[in-house]
DNA sequence: TTTTAAAGATAGTCATACTATCATTAATAA
DNA sequence: TTATTAATGATAGTATGACTATCTTTAAAA
């Protein structure tokens, strides 16, 4: 018999997104895990508690004993995936010294389809990127997104965007806009594979469909403004 | 009594978007109207053809009539107003021989927040401009985006997106993104908006709060790719 | 062994997204 | 003018979704 070692990485949520923390239990965790699933396959609109209820053999009133309701655990999952994205890029630039090299890194790791990372069990990062890439902006996109934003429900968005913004400033101090470039970046990376893989005309990569090209786009986007005389 | 000349502005549209043409009758204009209104006051997720109908004074029946669902009544609006933003532009930068000049005032047109058009009676271009960035990417943020697609539905945006794209060509007929860069323009017009408004520090404009930050960012964003050696 | 927390089971409310039907009105054609 | 048809009004009804409430069972901790 052998001892394996898992390094299992946790990541800190919102206490405020929910009613009794998912991590700590079972059906908690198998709430995220299925609600990560049902709603890469069908889309947040066609996606129900009473479905995730079903497809996890339990009811309805067990999902609400986690969740007040299905926004709040989208913004759940949706942050979860930029706190774990922050993780991976600070991990993976760790060490890089040249600010170039690191926006570089940072922008190919924003527009390439994540691996299911073994470190995070109940969570598939392949699908999350996805739902990212379709459902991601319907967490703020809403009427109550000043409340929630008085919940911080978006911090690990902004911590993210301003990881990004430093690094922007790093290539070039006098830059004027950090920010708005970071959050071009990152919203960019995911509209512009969603629309090369459902309203390929809005884009230059129809014909090859590849994401290098993607990332080839956004570098020579970045770079001309962050990068000049 | 004075002999009113007005020239009405008629747009055409996509008639599988409709059951009924509501540009034909008092109540399909009133419906248009009225359901601008609403999404622009309470989000699309809180409209319903229910609190549409009590608003103009009819029954939910006589909105169904004219729409299938709200989803292709939120498609009719939006894929109105890049309609007509397209004849805007075409407008406003007709005789301009520069294209530099010409993909200038094309982002400031995107990116200010627009006035009633007195040329279309029951479309309050104003309030359409507020859903486009609130509600515009919802448009084909779902799971029938290939079916709507089939349909033409986003040929209005399409077209603009060609339209951008063909003067960014003409600007400098070797670069490769024209299509992707006219998509990043539109799209970030309206986010950097949506932030700047909601949560600031996504951006570089909190304390200004000025439409024209956001020009002067996507100007120094375009033209730093498009003109360089 | 007692207490408590979590989960299962079931029921019920109210709103939304529709569909169907029949009567009325207004415009148009014979 | 009347007959016909198109649009609308009025009303009802179904299925589903988004919850809330309650009661019982199970499992873990004190």
């Amino acid at each position: 018999m052998q001892i394996e070692m898992k390094l299992l990485l946790q990541i800190k949520m919102n206490e405020d997104l929910f009613l009794r923390n998912p991590e700590h239990t079972v059906l908690g965790r198998n709430i995220i895990k299925h609600s990560i699933q049902l709603i890469a396959q069908f889309g947040f609109e066609a996606f129900t508690f009473k479905k995730l209820a079903e497809d996890i053999g339990t009811t309805e009133a067990g999902i609400y004993r986690y969740f007040e309701n299905k926004h709040r655990l989208l913004i759940y999952i949706i942050a979860w995936y930029w706190s774990w994205l922050e993780y991976q890029i600070s991990f993976q630039t760790n060490n890089v010294t040249d600010p170039l090299i690191k926006l570089k890194k940072i922008i190919t790791l924003l527009a390439t389809t994540v691996e299911d990372d073994t470190n995070t069990n109940h969570v598939d990062e392949s699908l999350l990127h996805r739902i990212i890439i379709s459902e991601g902006s319907k967490a703020y996109l809403t009427k109550q997104v000043g409340e929630d934003n008085k919940h911080q429900f978006f911090k690990p968005y902004k911590d993210l965007c301003s990881v990004i913004g430093n690094v922007i400033l790093e290539c070039n101090p006098k830059y004027k806009y950090p920010r708005s470039l970071a959050t071009t970046i990152i919203e960019m990376a995911h509209f512009q594979n969603f629309f090369m893989n459902n309203l390929p005309s809005l884009t230059d990569f129809g014909k090859n469909k590849a994401e290098s090209d993607i990332i080839l786009f956004l570098n020579e986007l970045v770079f001309s403004s962050v990068v000049k005389g």
